[in-house]
DNA sequence: ACTATAATTTTTGCATACAAAATATAATTG
DNA sequence: CAATTATATTTTGTATGCAAAAATTATAGT
């Protein structure tokens, strides 16, 4: 009879577009740049303009749309200087987890990252470049979650939402990848001896190869950039969102 | 005659409460714990609730604030685990920006932040405990502006807003205020000689002491406020916005 | 035809209005 | 009189409406 009165109340409405657009933000479905219509998400999302006016305010204090006075919100682009500065912050983050990770893992978690590992050595060895995103980022997160530090946690996840929503996931070439899975052995080395330091200093390195490859990979899309536009129009642009 | 024409627009409402209730929050006017009643604020603040609103669900975004759902947001109230974190990725911050600063820093820096520090000696020799913080704080943020990284900037002061809220710049003993004086000292060393190490672990020890000091001064707060509930009623829950 | 200006439309920003939930108060019952 | 239920009030959550600013389109002038 009283079932449901203990039942936990649905997220509110500003928290679920929230997170909604968090997804389309760093999915880049809604590509940086960007420009956010209320109008236009508000008919999408079906809900009024107040709670996703409400809702964009706190991606804007996350940092992950950029609001324009009187000119509404826009998806944060990040240039090179930014990327660089927040692949900086990253690792210090990244650093600060290991470090206390190695301090206050336990053996199950340990086990789990273990298990993790083999996964990712799997979808290495099949070449499943999805998959091995998806554990590496697992990886980190149980990391992180070893760590221990909920204040950590949270200004980690929100640092790296903005450089996730640069979707630099793609094809990164063989020996690059080959590198990272064995910067990857290392860190379950470290880990395994709760040696802090030798853990801190693999994740800083992997962030900083890491790093590289990204700002390699905006500057030669760029050029691309360049090069397409003088051909044919840019489709950068046209951004839609697909509800 | 198009004087005005380039003129800045002025902030968005949102923005300017959102500064405001920032400040009631870290000055703790709205103490922890407090609720945040919409009507009243609105009414003192002189605006309606939906930029109100807006600005508070910012403040959540930041962590000044929780939102407990339909139920209002009430300011932070960190107990002494979440002290503890949140004094943990401050000093992996702090020591960040200290490794950073020591490597960036121009002439011109340092030697605004050796003003800075004999300003502090200063205010440490009159026994000026609200110059001391004052020129304290001004000399950390030297140091994160030295380290010339903009996220690390906005990171370190959105963590740090958190802790400005615990307000606990209570009157603090002799020896500690003369040790927390030497540390400066070491740290303007290490500057000057571009060390960045050296720096890091001095502001990470700096941070070290200060957490201890904030967590005895909450224990012996938390145990006042037993003694003082038996014999007469609190006072931490009637708390009024001064407009 | 191109630039500059004016009218129109769209979009953002803010305030208000209404609905639902939570809290406080009153009433009722054992 | 205590405890519980019912009622009233307050407070939050959401939608809508209106004004101001920006963007767009149309118009006029060179």
């Amino acid at each position: 009879m009283t079932a449901q009165i203990i039942s936990i109340p649905r997220a509110a409405l500003h928290e679920q577009v929230a997170y909604r657009l968090r997804e389309l933000l760093v999915e880049g479905v809604i590509a940086p740049g960007a420009k956010l219509n209320e109008r236009e998400l508000s008919l999408q999302l079906n809900v009024s303009r107040t709670p996703l006016r409400e809702a964009i305010k706190m991606l804007a204090a996350e940092g992950l749309v950029e609001l324009l006075p009187n000119r509404g919100a826009v998806a944060v682009s990040l240039n090179e200087q930014d990327v660089f500065n927040t692949f900086e912050v990253m690792a210090g983050l990244e650093g600060m987890s290991g470090e206390l990770a190695a301090q206050r893992i336990t053996d199950a978690q340990l086990g789990e990252i273990k298990a993790l590992h083999f996964e990712m050595l799997a979808a290495h060895a099949r070449r499943d470049l999805s998959a091995y995103y998806r554990i590496n980022a697992q990886i980190h997160r149980a990391i992180n979650t070893a760590a221990n530090n909920a204040v950590l946690t949270t200004t980690y996840a929100q640092v790296n939402a903005r450089l996730q929503a640069l979707r630099f996931r793609s094809n990164q070439d063989e020996a690059k990848w080959n590198r990272a899975v064995g910067e990857h052995g290392q860190m379950i080395d470290a880990l395994s001896k709760r040696d802090g330091a030798a853990l801190k200093a693999v994740l800083v390195q992997h962030l900083h190869h890491k790093r590289n490859v990204v700002i390699e990979q905006i500057r030669t899309e760029a050029a691309k950039e360049i090069t397409s536009n003088s051909t044919s129009n840019s489709t950068s642009k046209v951004e839609k969102v697909s509800a």
